[in-house]
RNA sequence: GCUCCGGUAGUAUAGCCCGGUCAAGUAUGCGGGCCUCUCGAGCCCGAGACCCGGGUUCAAAUCCCGGCCGGAGCACCA
């Protein structure tokens, strides 16, 4: 229990706190809970710790600021200096009915495309669950539509996940286990949970809005294994019948109404041929290979949260057990469609170059353009959160992290948009030697430079004749004179000073270079005219031992990737 | 339209379940300064948010109700 005279003290030294705080005014309501907080079982006496904190409050907010300090180093000295707020490092949260050693996690990709930041943020997610409580992680496949899957796609998602840091533990495809499926549909037929339905697309389609039942439902379980036999054989031809869940027709979640489970597909399968006519759908194939993989935690979009029931229905039914959902909401970038309808929309009007297009939110595109794989895992531990709330993230973030990782490991260049040339007198020719980082050792360049040199044509519109500047690691000039589209200055002694502007420079006889800079393709509404811009300019001779996919950072201009023989792509500031 | 689900600084988040150490923490971006032979990195300082309205309570970002705004689903796609 606490005493009287305890609350009064606390009151009394809060309340300075609070005071002191916020220029000699307390205020009730807060000191009264930071009383309550030291003391919780003053709960129960809540009324007299308000009277007490009143009284307190009042007495101190009639002092002045000397004194309320005084009075608080007194009574409690530690409360004047600011005590550091830990800044608790930041995790994913855990995930529920999670123990050590028993989550078994799985990466569903469809290979219909290939694959984008959000798949990949999804595959660190799992793979970081995966570690966190030292689980399996499963790459699966969900190939039942022959139609959409293609061959290529397959690798696209093996490739970028390997890319991501993402560690699979065992790999399949959905469609390795049709005889399965086909299994576990005529148990299903027999306890009368599946039926063959013949009506066309459109009366199911009606059925289904309706909530009305289908007349199919109530005939012989003899009969729907007739044909259903009747399909497996290929007597049947595609949209001639479907198999169906029978679910709750009158069910407020329409996934529920009696969805299909099977149908006839008459299409070549990529890893398959012809081998099956009969493919299940997403949520049959879904809900039997989660229990058979033995997956644990499902963690997926919201975009699923009508299924969890139907695909939880079929388990219970088949007598499989269901997993955990964790749902959230989709990874949306800034002006930066995902989608791979919309991406390929774009491909296909030209507006895009193709799914490498550094403007583009794939991997492919990502990585192209310099974001480093160790960027998207640091992304991904602190700004991501699996909560169902849009987020729609900008490039900021992702820039930061990136270059606060590739920084340090990124050789310096001189590199000079829209050169104007620099004849310098009194200077002979000579090598300069410059470092390759600032602050990592990472050795130097010898640079072989004359009488001539080029600089950025935005420093040099900006000089006029008698200003001074640097070149950088080499000579102090003043500007002598305006020569047509040049400058003539002279050499000076000395070294750099400070508020000397310092600039970047290259000598004659190097090489010409093109910079593609992209940006967001859209802007709020509609396309973003100036999402790719070129600049051109000359860089320096040291640039021929860049490797192709190295990332340099252009002094005073930006990180860039090498993205060919005189070409780059510029990564971000 | 019907059914669900959300809403904390410009952005992303912590806190919400379990009301009080929250007149709200962090990062990024922004403004200023220091440092630096880059407009990069690093360091320091600053401004910036609980969607709105009611209710419950001594006390609400947190619980309840209503509104507004946003998102998702309503395929023989996944």
């Amino acid at each position: 229990m606490v005493s009287v005279e305890e609350i009064r003290r606390a009151a009394l030294k809060w309340a300075l706190k609070n005071a002191f705080d916020h220029e000699g005014k307390a205020q009730v309501g807060p000191v009264v809970s930071k009383v309550i907080a030291e003391f919780p079982a003053a709960k129960s006496v809540v009324n007299q710790v308000v009277e007490a904190v009143k009284e307190a409050v009042s007495w101190v907010n009639s002092l002045d600021s000397q004194t309320i300090e005084a009075s608080l180093s007194e009574i409690a000295p530690q409360l004047l200096t600011e005590a550091p707020k830990k800044a608790a490092e930041r995790q994913l949260p855990d995930l529920p009915a999670a123990a050590e050693g028993a989550v078994v996690l799985r990466l569903p990709p469809e290979p219909s495309g290939y694959m984008h930041l959000g798949h990949a943020f999804h595959g660190i997610v799992n793979y970081l669950y995966r570690e966190r409580y030292r689980g399996f992680l499963w790459l699966r496949f969900e190939d039942t539509n022959p139609r959409k899957v293609r061959l290529e796609y397959y690798d696209s998602y093996r490739e970028g996940y390997k890319w991501c840091g993402v560690k699979w533990d065992a790999e399949k495809n959905n469609s390795d286990d049709m005889e399965l499926y086909y299994d576990y549909a005529r148990r299903l037929f027999e306890g009368g949970h599946l039926y063959v339905c013949n009506c066309s697309k459109e009366e199911l389609s009606r059925q289904r809005a309706e909530g009305v039942a289908c007349s199919h439902r109530s005939i012989d379980t003899s009969w729907h294994l007739e044909k259903w036999d009747a399909m497996l054989s290929g007597a049947m031809s595609e949209g001639e019948a479907v198999v169906r869940f029978a679910g709750d027709p009158l069910s407020q979640n329409t996934a529920l109404r009696d969805p299909v489970l099977f149908r006839i597909v008459d299409h070549p399968h990529p890893l398959k041929g012809d081998r099956y006519i009969v493919w299940p759908t997403y949520d049959f194939a879904v809900a039997v290979q989660d229990a058979v993989c033995g997956v644990t935690h499902v963690l997926r979009t919201s975009e699923f949260m009508f299924r969890d029931a139907l695909q939880d229905a079929i388990r219970e039914r088949l007598g499989l057990k269901n997993p955990v959902y964790v749902e959230y909401s989709r990874f949306e970038f800034e002006g930066t469609p995902l989608s791979r309808r919309r991406i390929r929309e774009l491909i296909e009007r030209g507006v895009v170059g193709g799914w490498d297009d550094p403007r583009l939110g794939t991997v492919t595109a990502a990585r192209r353009r310099g974001i480093s794989p160790e960027a998207l895992r640091e992304f991904v531990k602190f700004y991501v959160a699996l909560t169902p709330s849009r987020k729609i993230y900008s490039w900021e973030l992702l820039y930061a992290i990136n270059k606060r990782i590739i920084d340090p490991k990124t050789p310096r260049l001189f590199f000079t948009p829209n050169p104007r040339r620099i004849i310098i007198q009194g200077a002979g020719r000579r090598i300069v030697t410059a470092p390759l980082h600032p602050s990592v050792d990472m050795g130097s360049r010898p640079i072989e430079v004359g009488e001539t040199v080029y600089i950025p044509g935005s420093d040099a519109e900006r000089l006029k004749p008698g200003d001074r500047f640097r070149l950088k690691y080499f000579v102090n000039l003043r500007v002598m004179d305006m020569n047509g589209d040049g400058l003539i200055c002279r050499a000076e002694e000395g070294g750099p000073e400070p508020g000397l502007q310092v600039i970047q420079w290259v000598p004659e006889g190097s090489a010409r270079l093109r910079v593609l800079i992209p940006d967001q393709l859209f802007r709020g509404e509609g396309l973003n005219v100036e999402s790719l811009r070129i600049v051109e300019g000359l860089v320096e001779p040291y640039e021929s031992e860049i490797a192709e996919g190295a990332v340099v950072q252009f002094e005073r201009f930006g990180y860039c990737v090498k993205d060919g023989p005189g070409r780059y792509i510029f990564t971000h500031r």
